[in-house]
RNA sequence: AGGCACGUAGCUCAGGGGGAGAGCACUACCCUGACACGGUAGGGGUCAAGAGUUCAAAUCUCUUCGUGCCUACCA
């Protein structure tokens, strides 16, 4: 065996292997409840980042768990199609050639769309295979797949025809730059520094005027009113005058509308309800009329007078300096509020009036959150049931009509005759109304995430009745981020519960995200991107898997930092190491353990092997994967190889065969579960050590997860081990403080209190690892041994240790240190003391806690008095 | 503006009413036949501040301060 892990080779040739043997597939033998995971669908533009790394490590970790543990797994692949993103980069390969999408054609587009699919669509699916991820690539599914594009026909269809979808004017988001409405989660809200423009209006039959306050004095060129409130004492009268819209030189009537908050600015608010949700309103509750004098593209169109062809940005400085210089800008206010930025790019969204299909969420929702008020499907943590409820009880029907030519077009066609629409499955041949022929297909797509809510059932099948669908559907758990808890985990509810009749996942498991080591997101243009290839290059993926499971704590931040990392590859380099101390041992033909014994350390590590199975257990099925993480690490590393393994040496070159091969059946035992127990984070470190164990065939995917029933349970040897580990630790802990090298033998006397025989017999029978285990000469136990001359000692329980440090022991040095032992002690005992003296202690805690505290307190006197003992005998001595 | 988290060792974080924990970093002594990506020992914290509930508070409640995030149509 290799001195060290080599993660490269290994996690190839495995990954490689567990493919083809098909492992990754539901084992149609297993015996166990079918269990499935829909992956979360990464953007085919996408490379990995640490966000995906998280999400499908722990996605990864409990298929394998539950692969391990019987379960039929099936952990469902594919890729969304990005609508925005994935059109906006082929369109940036296409302005590098000096062209554009229009030139080429809504047809050429497309298959220029799925020709760069199938080149760089893989690229993000290669790196989850290099992260270990066991999914059923066989059935890797894509949104834009036949099948999934039925689905969503399907859908379309059955909602319009339930009346679920809609076409209608509404203000929508509009993203000048990718020339699509947005859904309103789309937006982006971000705090700018800005202005507050105060303009005077005038009014139109007398003097004076009328001051409205403005962040965005361009849209006044589509203004048709102004607004004050009717409760405004000081406009009471000017409701139904008119005043003069400056510049434009217009009547526009003064309204009252409840809407306005006479508190804010000057209390009067102009109204542009071809540009703004809450003027539209306005404007439809008054009958005003809508006029858009902004275009597509962000900038003044025709209505805008001489502003026409301007520039959105550009036109608002050159309104105020022509208010300016017609001295109607009454002041300036420096102003700080959130605007709306498109999500993909970023772009300021101009909200403005457009035709549109939505799909009414109203009815959707509410079963959708009855679900989950019911149990049908848990949230965890559950902290996050409430973000779900609120945005559900808030939700607005949702836009998901979309300007761009990639992705599923809209299924509705329009009547050249009559205009009437026709929505169906496949191209009518005639319009359903007046029966016209001349059609025309709606040029519209549907948003992106319109087809992703379908993921869990479109991809087993629907509309087809698959046997797939018939045994994963619901699917177990959904593990995501919380950055998609409405566009995604909600919509899904809605639709899965709508066109399945049953939740799509009984769990919703939302982990955190991953931040940089500050603590700031991960982003490109912040320069703070780790990158998980990079990482896993250096590290090998096992540790990295390993450091996202152990940082993964409910509800927090993983804040990344290689340190982190790197100590976890230590981890992976201890396994490798115990690994070949065991395996070294059993390679060569040893004779069959015929007569086993048990001795004190095998009881030990064998009932602790099946404790920690049980908490492994209980941890992963709660989604605690830190806990599990560091349950297994401090086990394997702090019981197994610290004391076990030390303690087995003296039984693998020992000459006594019995207690030779009954060690090497414990330590095979206990390495082949800490293998299993460790796959599920560790895959390829574990399968790479997993072929070298003798007695096992095939891949540690199809082993069993180790059962806390199959180990021992044996209570009093985890007591006994106790003492003998208090014993080791008293004595290292006097070399240590006194610096005696370990090349030093040292006299080791141990004595027993009167009446502890059974602490005798254990110390008597383990004396051999007490001597190796503290580099002791010849220990001896008994019960009342004296106090050797020139002897350090430290009291375990009952127990008095004392280590001859002859022309070793500095006086002073061992008098410091039984002096600060006693202080650590008194401390000790005045809290319990103080507790004791307490009568509400004494009346009011439970008798188990103040029985415990009771013993705790006279072992600590008793052992404070032996160290005081000790004490005076140096100052006699000394003197 | 509301809501939700979070302030614990130098750093990153677990824990969660009765003895302050881990990893990394640090100090000392060690290459002991798996491992120096290692071993043994050690230093280091009024658990953000204040008040309350309780026999008992790092832990529960409230207030304050600080930090993040989410939601929102006050122009």
């Amino acid at each position: 065996m290799a001195k060290g892990f080599e993660p490269e080779k290994a996690e190839a040739r495995w990954y490689r292997y567990w493919e083809e043997s098909g492992l990754f597939r539901p084992d149609e033998a297993a015996k166990g409840n079918p269990y499935c995971i829909v992956i979360p669908p990464p953007n085919v533009t996408g490379t990995l980042h640490m966000g995906h790394a998280l999400n499908n490590t722990l996605q990864d970790i409990l298929c394998r768990y539950k692969r391990m543990k019987g379960f039929k797994v099936l952990w469902q692949p594919g890729t969304d199609h990005a609508g925005i993103a994935t059109q906006n980069v082929v369109e940036k390969n296409l302005a590098a050639q000096g062209t554009d999408r229009h030139a080429v054609g809504r047809e050429r587009f497309i298959e220029l769309v799925w020709e760069w699919r199938r080149k760089y669509g893989g690229f993000i699916i290669n790196q989850l295979r290099r992260l270990g991820c066991s999914c059923d690539w066989s059935r890797e599914r894509f949104t834009m797949d036949e099948g999934l594009s039925r689905a969503v026909r399907e859908v379309f269809v059955r909602l319009y025809d339930e009346g679920l979808i809609y076409r209608g004017d509404h203000i929508i988001n509009w993203c000048p730059r990718c020339h699509t409405a947005l859904a309103d989660i789309e937006v982006e809200h971000e705090d700018r520094d800005s202005a507050l423009y105060w303009v005077r209006y005038p009014f139109a039959d007398r003097d004076g005027y009328l001051v409205v306050a403005t962040t965005r004095p361009e849209t006044m060129l589509g203004d048709t009113a102004v607004a004050v409130n009717p409760e405004d004492d000081r406009y009471g009268s000017v409701v139904g005058s008119n005043v003069v819209l400056p510049i434009v030189n217009k009547i526009i009537p003064v309204i009252g509308d409840s809407y306005v908050d006479p508190a804010f600015g000057t209390g009067a608010l102009k109204i542009t309800p071809a540009h703004d949700p809450n003027d539209f309103e306005i404007g439809r509750r008054h009958g005003l009329e809508l006029i858009k004098v902004i275009d597509d593209d962000g900038r003044m169109n025709e209505l805008a007078g001489h502003y026409a062809g301007m520039d959105r940005f550009d036109c608002r400085k050159k309104i105020l300096d022509d208010l300016q210089s017609q001295g109607l800008l009454e002041k300036v206010d420096p102003y700080r509020h959130a605007v709306g930025h498109c999500y993909r790019c970023k772009t300021m969204i101009e909200p403005l009036l457009s035709k549109q299909w939505f799909v009414r969420t109203k009815p959707l929702a509410k079963a959708a959150t009855i679900a989950v008020k019911d149990g049908k499907t848990r949230i965890y943590p559950a902290t996050w049931e409430a973000v779900y409820f609120e945005w559900m009880s808030n939700i607005r029907d949702w836009c998901v009509s979309r300007q761009i030519w990639w992705g599923h077009r809209i299924p509705a066609w329009y009547c050249k005759s009559c205009g009437e629409i026709t929505v169906a499955m496949v191209a009518p041949s005639a319009c359903k109304s007046c029966g016209g022929k001349d059609l025309e297909q709606e040029n519209d797509v549907l948003d992106t995430w319109f087809s992703s809510a379908l993921w869990p059932f479109s991809t087993l099948g629907w509309p087809d009745r698959t046997v797939e669908l018939d045994t994963f559907y619901p699917t177990s758990v959904l593990v995501t981020g919380f950055d998609i808890l409405f566009f995604w985990v909600a919509r899904m509810m809605m639709m899965g519960i709508h066109f399945m009749g049953d939740v799509p996942f009984r769990d919703v498991y939302i982990h955190a995200l991953v931040r940089d080591a500050e603590g700031k997101k991960m982003s490109k243009s912040k320069g703070n991107v780790i990158d998980p290839l990079d990482v896993m290059g250096k590290f090998g993926t096992d540790a990295f898997r390993f450091t996202l499971a152990a940082l993964a704590a409910q509800g927090r931040d993983v804040k990344l930092s290689e340190d982190r990392i790197e100590g976890y590859r230590h981890f992976v380099n201890k396994l490798w190491n115990a690994s070949r101390l065991v395996l070294g041992n059993l390679d060569e033909e040893s004779p069959p353990c015929e007569s086993r014994i048990y001795p004190l350390a095998d009881r030990w590590i064998l009932t602790r092997v099946g404790l920690v199975v049980g908490e492994m257990e209980k941890a992963l099925d709660e989604y605690r994967f830190n806990d599990a993480a560091n349950i297994c690490y401090q086990f394997v590393w702090h019981e197994f190889c610290d004391w076990y393994i030390e303690m087995a040496k003296k039984g693998l070159y020992g000459n006594d065969t019995t207690l030779r091969s009954s060690t090497r059946e414990t330590l095979k035992e206990v390495l082949s579960a800490v293998l299993r127990m460790c796959h599920p984070f560790m895959p390829f470190v574990t399968e790479d050590i997993w072929e070298k164990l003798p007695y096992t065939n095939g891949s540690i995917m199809k082993a069993p997860f180790p059962e806390r029933s199959e180990y021992l349970d044996d209570s009093e040897a985890l007591n006994e081990m106790g003492t003998v580990m208090g014993v080791v630790g008293a004595v290292r802990a006097i070399r240590g403080e006194m610096n005696i090298p370990p090349s030093k033998k040292v006299l080791v006397v141990i004595d027993i209190h009167e009446g502890e025989d059974s602490i005798k017999t254990i110390l008597i029978e383990n004396i051999h690892h007490i001597e190796s285990l503290t580099k002791a000469e010849n220990p001896v136990v008994d019960i009342g041994l004296k106090k050797p001359a020139g002897s350090a000692t430290s009291v375990v329980g009952s127990v008095q240790v004392h280590v001859v440090l002859k022309g070793l022991l500095d006086f002073d040095e061992e008098k410091k240190r039984l002096q600060k032992e006693i202080a650590k002690k008194d401390k000790d005992i005045d809290l319990m003391a103080k507790k004791l003296s307490n009568k509400g202690f004494i009346e009011k805690a439970s008798p188990d806690v103040v029985s415990e505290v009771k013993e705790r307190h006279e072992s600590l006197s008793l052992g404070r008095e032996k160290l005081l003992k000790n004490l005076h005998f140096f100052e006699s001595i000394n003197e």
